[in-house]
RNA sequence: GGGCAUGUAGUUCAGUGGUAGAAUGCUACGUUGACAUCGUAGAGGUCGCAAGUUCAAUUCUUGCCGUGCCCA
């Protein structure tokens, strides 16, 4: 006997286990078709969060579906090396034993990257292993492993050449504790409270001052301007003339420039190009000098008046403010809400900083990103991203890929002593470059720099079939089908992807993009460990299974929609699985299995008609949401045919005729039986794989359908002439909810036995009765069907437009049936009136639709039938 | 400020130009040989508000109100 309630316990791994030693993750080559996924690849150092599990059940789902319907499927996996964090991590294991990174140096402090990396790095791939995702591991790729990094200097190589990669000098953010440049996308803007500090700057020559407003007192060490609008009446006068920066005593220009908004703060602006994003632009355009005050970690410079010099930024913003109050050059100070940019990875504020970096020519390569999604090559589901991804690209930036770090791709530039730059596949080909220019042997050092990590992400869907090799693999999976990924790294990454793949292969990297949602918590929060609201998929996968998870995910990640996750929909979830496993059960014990003769089209009882002909449409159905992406609608409609089709009925059929000695009836029903249930099976396997699998096993399946259930394609035909069988069927259901229904009115005991009179049956439905006589006296508890009608004193109910009696054995209180009626009459009668006046209206028959007026009528004849039955009831109550 | 979403049952969410759905929660009853991680039945909605288009609007349009996110 088998257990009574499933136990993903040791199931899972054991399953897993299966599929690897069987290989069955790989591509099978002898496929027409190909279906293929490159994973977003999570950070190195990263362990799996909610968002992954959503993320790669979805991939899971899609790479499974494809590979059991025939196509040749690669998901390909890995991990990204993540610079910063990575470096981050490393340096601090080794601060807490001693080892400084900079007393080791850069090659031993890699070697140690790369030791944590052996021993650690794995750690999410193996939980996306729990979570049942058949990647092909044996092609698993690092994007620094050697393959890669030699596409990633390729690229630079090409691109350089090409005037697309360039070296400037420009503004970025800075991080000063982390002390690189960071992407616009890693800097986060923050509300916070500051103060707007107001400071008077006196005008030269003159006892007037012009006041301005900051947040940021400290950089007026490093004003060469002040600016006003040109439309500004207070200001005009002064346009042209000098004024004296404070502290500094530096005279500098007024000058006029339309950025300058003139309600905000006193109109008057400070301008500090070089520590301010749209100051530098404002100096670009006035010629204005660049005054750097900043060391790389955030300290004032040696610009700076002696008493401020290394103080760090803030420290001398204090102290800054203290000398214009000693002055008396602060007018006065609010205090407002602004918003503060800070790094991402170390939660510091960040630094416009003036330095010489690398970039890309992003606008340039988004010209063909944003083509291929006008010609509709790459198409975004839902289709409202398109929108969000014109506009950015539309806007793009310059991409700036240098960082100061250790680890990571190093910027393969090369320079000689007069700072000219030789860019290089290597160092040997650098020197060859050098010494034709030189004409002789010159001494060469190569850049410290290595390159954003999204800079060889972006490679990923290319690099990791291969590329620049012309692989089997490339040839065969590029452009991969699809991209699965949340809607945060769309900008990081998809967008990059795209200017990458179009540049470098001349064609999109994917097909569809498939954005989902973030996951977050049930009252609908972000999850985060400050808030403590973070749910572990891993603690979830142990309390509930993986298949539990995968389905609860699935079958909310509706598009545009936050998944807001609860335990208790895992609980639900997990308890559907324990349906299943306890309708098998009902399956074993009573035998049901494939015999060789089984024959579906020879079905002949209509209760095995109507489940097969339900299985068909939810088959179709199914396919049919998975292809539009609505894998939440996939997942509900397989939900409901299996609980409230199969198990709720189609179980409740076949114990009459298991119970019953007819072997024909008995035969054919145990087939059927075997038939839906390895069906359920086979729908049910992209989002459930652990727990189907297992069952397929312990059912044998395998042997009928000679495959492993990854492999089973879902393929069913369809049946027309049983539309009949299911209508019938259909019917009777309905008969056996009422007669439900109606003992729970007059408070009857549910499991009490009834007589009922079907005699004013049309004859068709008493042939629905007659041809499944057990199954209906099983369900409706009845004990006696007669043609004709008794003396006793009955209870007449009205399904689908038919009146049967009911015949109780014990005197009835039928007053509450009687309040029950007469609401049913009252609602009747509404709606009556309102199709006899829809139809009496001439411009409703003039304009809607033939079909619309027809159904009006035909439902206004059947209330009309209706209520003269139920009138006649009434009437057969008050006798 | 600009953009994108979003408002439907107590809750979480589907859905539709013509009769409003699911899951879960709730209530009552129930262990009948698959399953109490269960079954049966039930209650529960002015589809945010207002105007417009239409024979007909929860659905389309506009405005307003509320909420969330992204960009500046």
């Amino acid at each position: 006997m088998q257990n009574p309630n499933y136990n993903h316990l040791n199931i899972e791994k054991q399953i897993y286990d299966y599929w690897e030693k069987n290989k069955f993750f790989k591509p099978d080559k002898n496929k027409k078709k190909y279906f293929s996924i490159v994973i977003p690849p999570p950070n190195v150092t990263g362990s799996l969060h909610m968002g992954h599990a959503l993320n790669n059940s979805l991939q899971d789902l899609l790479v499974r579906y494809y590979r059991m319907n025939g196509y040749e499927t690669l998901w390909q996996p890995g991990t990204d090396h993540a610079g910063i964090a990575t470096q981050a991590i490393v340096e601090k294991k080794l601060s807490e034993i001693g080892i400084s990174k900079n007393k080791i140096g850069r090659d031993n402090f890699v070697k140690e990257v790369w030791k944590w990396k052996e021993e650690s790095g794995d750690q999410i791939l193996n939980q996306l292993k729990k979570l049942g995702c058949s990647c092909d591991w044996s092609r698993n790729r690092f994007t620094m492993d050697k393959d890669l990094s030699e596409a990633v200097i390729k690229t630079f190589v090409q691109l350089y050449k090409k005037k697309i990669i360039y070296k400037d000098t420009k503004l970025v953010n800075w991080d000063t504790k982390l002390e690189t440049a960071i992407s616009d996308l890693e800097v986060e803007q923050k509300e916070v409270q500051s103060n707007l500090y107001y400071i008077k700057y006196k005008i030269d020559g003159e006892d007037n001052f012009l006041t301005i407003a900051t947040t940021r007192p400290e950089t007026m060490l490093g004003d060469t301007a002040v600016a006003v609008n040109p439309q500004d009446k207070r200001y005009k006068n002064y346009i042209g003339r000098k004024i004296i920066v404070p502290i500094v005593e530096r005279k500098v220009k007024i000058i006029a420039d339309k950025y300058v908004s003139i309600d905000q703060g006193s109109g008057a602006l400070k301008v500090t190009p070089a520590h301010d994003f749209n100051d530098f632009e404002i100096g670009k355009r006035h010629k204005l000098e660049t005054i750097n005050i900043f060391e790389k970690n955030g300290k004032l410079n040696h610009v700076v008046p002696k008493e401020l010099i290394r103080l760090d930024r803030f420290v001398a913003r204090n102290i800054i403010i203290k000398i214009l109050k000693e002055k008396n050059l602060l007018e006065k100070v609010e205090n407002i809400k602004n918003a503060v940019p800070f790094g991402d990875r170390s939660n510091s504020i960040i630094e416009p900083l003036l330095t010489e970096q690398w970039f890309v020519d992003a606008k340039y390569l988004a010209k063909k990103a944003i083509q291929v999604v006008k010609k509709k090559k790459t198409i975004f589901f839902p289709n409202n991203w398109t929108k969000t991804y014109f506009q950015w690209m539309n806007n793009i930036q310059p991409w700036c890929i240098s960082r100061q770090l250790w680890w990571g791709h190093r910027i393969p530039a090369w320079y000689s002593k007069d700072k000219k730059i030789f860019v290089a596949e290597n160092k040997h080909e650098a020197n060859k470059i050098a010494k034709k220019y030189y004409k002789k042997n010159v001494e060469l050092k190569r850049d410290e720099d290595v390159l954003d990590t999204w800079f060889s992400s972006a490679l990923w869907p290319f690099a990791t079939l291969g590329w620049p090799k012309k692989t089997y693999e490339l040839k065969r999976f590029y452009p991969t089908s699809v991209l699965v990924t949340g809607f945060d790294i769309i900008f990081f990454w998809v967008a990059r992807m795209m200017m990458m793949g179009n540049h470098l292969i001349k064609k999109e990297p994917f097909s569809k993009v498939y954005v989902h949602a973030l996951v977050r918590d049930e009252k609908g929060q972000k999850m985060s460990k400050s808030k403590g609201n973070v749910i572990d998929p891993l603690d979830v996968i142990n309390k509930y299974g993986a298949d539990a998870l995968r389905f609860t995910l699935i079958s909310m990640a509706a598009p545009g929609r936050d998944v807001k996750l609860s335990e208790d929909r895992v609980k639900g979830y997990r308890n559907f699985l324990n349906k299943i496993w306890n309708a098998n059960k009902f399956s074993k014990i009573n035998n049901c299995k494939f015999s060789k003769k089984f024959n579906i089209k020879k079905t002949n009882l209509d209760v095995n008609k109507w489940i097969y002909f339900e299985l068909v449409k939810i088959n179709f159905e199914a396919k049919k949401h998975i292809s539009n992406f609505r894998f939440d609608e996939a997942a509900n409609v397989i939900y409901q045919f299996v609980w409230h089709s199969y198990c709720d009925w189609y179980i409740e059929f076949l114990k009459p005729i298991f119970d019953s000695k007819n072997k024909k009836d008995l035969e054919e029903s145990r087939n059927m039986s075997a038939f839906i249930q390895s069906n359920i099976l086979i729908l049910l396997h992209p989002f459930i794989p652990f727990f189907t699998e297992k069952v397929w096993q312990d059912f044998k399946f395998i042997n009928y359908y000679k495959t492993a259930l990854m492999f089973k394609n879902w393929d069913v035909k369809s049946q027309s002439s049983f539309n009949k069988s299911y209508n019938k069927i259909d019917w009777l259901i309905d008969l056996v909810r009422n007669i439900r229904t109606i003992k729970v009115d007059l408070n009857i005991s549910p499991g009490a036995f009834i007589n009922i009179s079907i005699s004013e049956l049309n004859s068709d439905k008493k042939n629905v009765i007659n041809d499944n006589l057990d199954v209906f006296k099983r369900l409706g508890r009845v004990s006696e069907v007669s043609h004709s009608e008794s003396n006793q004193n009955g209870v007449k109910i009205i399904v689908g437009g038919e009146t049967v009696t009911l015949y109780f054995d014990q005197n009835l209180d039928l007053n509450q049936q009687k309040q029950k009626i007469y609401i049913k009459v009252k609602d009747l009668d509404q709606k009556i009136n309102g199709i006899k006046a829809k139809l009496k209206n001439k411009s409703f028959l003039k304009n809607a639709p033939k079909q619309i007026i027809e159904n009006e009528k035909k439902v206004l004849i059947n209330c009309k039938i209706e209520l003269k039955k139920l009138n006649s009831i009434l009437n057969s109550i008050k006798n």
